[in-house]
DNA sequence: ATTGTCCTCAACTCATTGGTTGAATACAAC
DNA sequence: GTTGTATTCAACCAATGAGTTGAGGACAAT
């Protein structure tokens, strides 16, 4: 089991959370200390702390030391891998899409041609 | 509490899970039976049915009835949702960061020309 | 040095999840 | 109708996760 799959684990569980993506829609605007970030929420500051280290661990955030303040930082690069991953195989599964239909299109094309030939197996 | 934020939930949560990604990535490539998708894990059958009953709850695949086989398909246009949500913020951060950046090059050049003036105050 | 602020750690609860096994269901085939 | 195949459902277990409260650590200010 690979490195990055255990990457991609931990940062989509960290994703599945609204509070969680509340968090780093919050960090997009700017870094901010993990008690202006509970501030909108209602739940306690050590849950959002908790928050914080989950999203931390999955690379998505990284915190400095600033005297007693541990400002909290969105890790923009670390979303990259998730996205690749989704547009891999939706983006695969996309192409298969078109392969069918192209040939589902031929397909009716011989309809027109030779099928009712073939339909006097009855 | 939006439809589409528990939507979102259950789609990434699903992801983040490395049976079920092999899982969506097998489909990438064609549809299968439950029996398909189990045959290369060396779990239980029915573990895999699990799994994909939760990535069909996520909305990301599709049962039809065939017989007595429930064929899965992958639902491609579920996936937007997830790579709209990432790409809005990380997009929104990156923007800041170059705002960011384009006002400490201000500033930089601020210091060559005016700040040894304004640092009088002491 | 004491106090207040910001934050993390530890211990606990409760719900959810991924796994198991053992039925039960639905259909095809014989 | 019996058998075989593909699948789900139900009950259970162990581990994880999100929440709580209570304590402790680091630093600034007085």
């Amino acid at each position: 089991m690979g490195d990055s799959t255990q990457q991609l684990d931990r940062a989509f569980a960290a994703l599945a959370d609204p509070t969680r993506r509340g968090i780093v829609a919050r960090l997009s605007v700017s870094d901010a200390t993990v008690g202006e970030l509970a501030e909108p929420y209602d739940v306690s500051f050590q849950a959002i702390s908790k928050h914080v280290k989950v999203l931390e661990e999955a690379g998505l955030v990284t915190r400095s030391k600033d005297a007693q303040r541990r400002p909290v930082h969105l890790n923009r690069e670390a979303f990259d891998p998730m996205t690749e991953w989704i547009e891999r195989y939706r983006r695969e599964a996309e192409e298969r899409y078109r392969r069918l239909d192209a040939l589902l299109a031929r397909t009716a094309q011989d309809d027109g041609d030779r099928r009712p030939a073939e339909e006097q197996e009855s």
